[in-house]
DNA sequence: CATTAAGATATGTTTAGACAATCCTCATGG
DNA sequence: CCATGAGGATTGTCTAAACATATCTTAATG
């Protein structure tokens, strides 16, 4: 990217450790084992915290894969999941128009209480019983996302999910047909990786993630669901086309 | 956030530290300079690297402000920038419908050469040369979006920009009406802060950043503008209504 | 009274080291 | 040949400390 505040571009000793990390990254094949993180940073001259903060950022990028015990390893940037979010669609959906892979890894559904918000945005009393579904979603041997969806009893049947649930609630509503889906109003912000999360999608905590929390609507105006989708930023590229507004 | 992976909830040092920060910030009055960092640290039994390292996230979530040399301090959530992005509007016009304020802080124009990027964007000879906007926003007494245009020269005149700049170059595309603008097409990611940016917006190197990458087009369907804009993820709330798809 | 400089305070960055947790490899035994 | 366990390799987390940088306060001087 061009152009900057710092009228005097010198760069510091961590924008060089940037740049030649970003420069080794580019020059090694995918599936490449770099070296290791004390041999690393002691070739670039930097402590192994150091090194370690600026390793963070690719792999926030989808650069890099780190696994404890095994190693770094650089990663091909091939199947990025790239849709516009005018449409809600499940990444399922998503990955079988780019022809990509995806499954889901470890799951869980469980019977949740209601706590304040969640019985405000399905209207029903505090502590009320609740669906909870659970899961990591896995493309090109590692997690991307943690998916979370928060949703009545009555709206899909429990048995239906136990013995069903391949990775999309709302794949399951649409196919279910009822009640009939309209619209979803979703918010996107950047987060700082809660611990679970992190350990989840087998990054560090506090790394940065992309989050949508969304509530979906039926047709007569209800809440059906309410989702966070926690999703690691390198793999995945989401776009809105914008109308211009007037001042 | 109820339900979870783990189902035994147990929680580590960390988490533990993570809810008695949280606790401690939500027991305390906007404006209110927290302890020390090290004093911190010591009360909640902590090294200060672990106790910054948990500080990140509530910094992130707009909950905390740090000022080197001067202290942490709780922050007020009063000015949100809450708005759907179906259309394309700049800070300013933000601001001003949802009541709040915003100026612009350190700007910076500049001329730069088309990268292969930027000229295949505009569809010009590599090197051509285009204008570059660089400036922090701030709210409420600090800088929250850093935001970015690219736009070849005789899209707007430098002088016009020079003397009339005030912190958003689609208001005086528009103010201009010429180009007519159709849309904007923008994508939408995390980021971990560039030191640059990081510098700009007074916050860590490497802390979570909201990010939208965008171009600009006009009725003809030319490129005008593209632009970065950074935002510091707790004082905007974006949202997007969306359709539903079908599998 | 205003300005400036020095000292104190506090956050930001870097380093080194220790230990925990995970992964991989190799040797051994069934 | 396969399973298991031990040991080595490597990343993840935590600690302590040192130094850089920024801010604030106070004292001295004009």
């Amino acid at each position: 990217m061009a152009g900057h505040l710092d009228k005097n571009p010198h760069e510091s000793p961590y924008q060089r450790l940037q740049r030649q990390l970003g420069d080794l990254i580019a020059a090694s094949e995918p599936g490449t084992k770099l070296p290791t993180e004390p041999d690393l940073a002691a070739q670039m001259g930097v402590s192994r915290s150091t090194l370690r903060e600026a390793m963070r950022s690719f792999e926030a990028q989808g650069l890099l894969i780190r696994r404890q015990g095994a190693g770094t390893f650089v990663v091909g940037k091939s199947g990025v999941f790239e849709t516009g979010i005018e449409v809600l669609e499940s990444l399922e959906t998503i990955a079988s128009r780019l022809k990509l892979k995806i499954s889901m890894g470890e799951s869980q559904i469980e019977t949740i209480q209601a706590d304040e918000d969640m019985a405000k945005c399905f209207e029903v009393r505090k502590g009320t019983s609740l669906l909870c579904v659970t899961r990591v979603m896995h493309a090109e041997g590692r997690s991307i996302a943690f998916l979370q969806d928060i949703l009545p009893r009555d709206i899909l049947p429990l048995k239906d999910l136990q013995e069903t649930f391949t990775g999309s609630v709302l794949d399951m509503l649409i196919r279910r047909g009822k009640p009939p889906l309209e619209k979803s109003f979703t918010e996107i912000n950047a987060v700082s990786a809660p611990s679970r999360v992190a350990r989840a999608l087998e990054i560090q905590r506090g790394d940065v993630l992309l989050m949508f929390e969304a509530d979906l609507f039926a047709l007569d105006g209800s809440a059906v669901d309410h989702s966070r989708s926690y999703f690691l930023p390198g793999y995945f590229r989401f776009h809105v086309l914008r109308k211009i507004g007037v001042p």
